[in-house]
RNA sequence: GGUGCGGUAGCUCAGUCGGUAGAGCAAAGGACUGAAAAUCCUUGUGUCGGCGGUUCGAUCCCGCCCCACACCA
């Protein structure tokens, strides 16, 4: 009865340590299927302990794409990511009705559902200079730069946020015109359904849960993985909540329990940020991660 | 027991030459189309340790007391 125009794509989101491994892997298997994670930093192979990978059982028992497919050298962002997924979803589609995509990182599932506006590619060269200018002259430099050659984003965009000043100058720079002219804000139009499940828990719960997990980790050597990528530092993948504080650590610049206390503190910070994502997207209905029978009634009632 | 230094926002501390006080962090809320586990925005009334005194007025000066830390005995 599923016809080639009745392919669904499940989504289950939530913010970290919620429990949506679980959960997805209930669903593929139900639907025998397969998981495409939607996660900015599992699919870093040179990361394991800190990014909370599924574990090796529960990558067996259901196969999971985009996990440990890079390379913290790799320049992987959310268009690499809509790239990916979309180019995976269609191959899984030769074979399957149903795919189920989990993952906390809101940008790349936005992207996957609706699309990024096409902006013309940046040369590296560009982005490093801006990037080696801002670190020598700081915010001043920058928002005289993008008054001068963005007038449009100087009045309209966010004039605070180094990230994406940079960003809005490399893109004039490349092309001539502002970023705000290429973002056009147009949903692309997907040939599959997508079904958003949310997963949310009580807040004390879930900061629970958190702590326990990042206790979990450091007994299972967090440490010492960071130490072993302490040359990579700088690259922007182990700028990561459990990484970043850990290499402050290493560095002698906070204590071990300071250094664990701002891990907890930051993933607490860090799932807040996801719940406003989320809950922004009305698409999405919400569950706690134990009802997995009612979260398993209502996908199919949707794909009947 | 004596001396010294402290006791100010949940935490770390600044400050008021006497007119009831402010940063960072935390917390809460929010934004976010190529760094997104990133980045950014908004929100600060708290017996200024307690009691008394001086003063028009004290968190700030004085006295006593309590608590913490350091040193001396």
């Amino acid at each position: 009865m599923n016809s080639k125009h009745n392919k669904t794509v499940i989504i289950i989101a939530g913010p970290t340590a919620v429990g949506k491994t679980a959960v997805a892997i209930e669903a593929a298997k139900r639907f025998n299927t397969e998981i495409i994670s939607a996660d900015s930093r599992q699919c870093f192979r040179e990361m394991n302990i800190g990014v909370a990978r599924p574990s090796p059982e529960e990558l067996k028992a259901v196969k999971h794409h985009f996990i440990s497919t890079h390379s913290i050298r790799d320049d992987v962002t959310a268009v690499t990511f809509e790239d990916y997924a979309l180019q995976k979803a269609t191959e899984l589609f030769q074979q399957q009705d149903v795919v189920v995509m989990t993952g906390g990182t809101g940008l790349y599932i936005k992207a996957f559902c609706e699309g990024l506006d096409a902006i013309p590619r940046v040369p590296g060269e560009i982005r490093a200079s801006i990037n080696e200018r801002y670190e020598k002259d700081g915010m001043a430099w920058l928002q005289q730069e993008i008054e001068k050659k963005d007038p449009r984003f100087s009045k309209e965009g966010e004039t605070q946020n180094p990230q994406r000043m940079m960003r809005a100058l490399e893109v004039v720079e490349a092309t001539g015109s502002s970023i705000l002219d290429f973002r056009k804000g147009e949903k692309k139009q997907r040939s599959f359904r997508i079904i958003k499940i949310g997963l949310e828990l009580p807040r004390e719960e879930l900061h629970q849960r958190i702590n326990a997990r990042v206790d979990k980790m450091m007994e299972s050597g967090l440490l010492a993985e960071v130490k072993a990528l302490l040359p990579n530092k700088e690259l922007n993948p182990l700028q990561t909540v459990g990484y970043a504080e850990l290499i402050k650590f290493v560095e002698n610049k906070i204590t071990m329990p300071k250094g664990i206390e701002e891990i907890k503190i930051h993933t607490r910070q860090y799932a807040k940020r996801q719940m406003t994502w989320f809950k922004k997207d009305k698409e999405f209905e919400w569950f706690s991660p134990a009802d997995i029978d009612l979260i398993l009634s209502l996908i199919k009632k949707r794909l009947s």
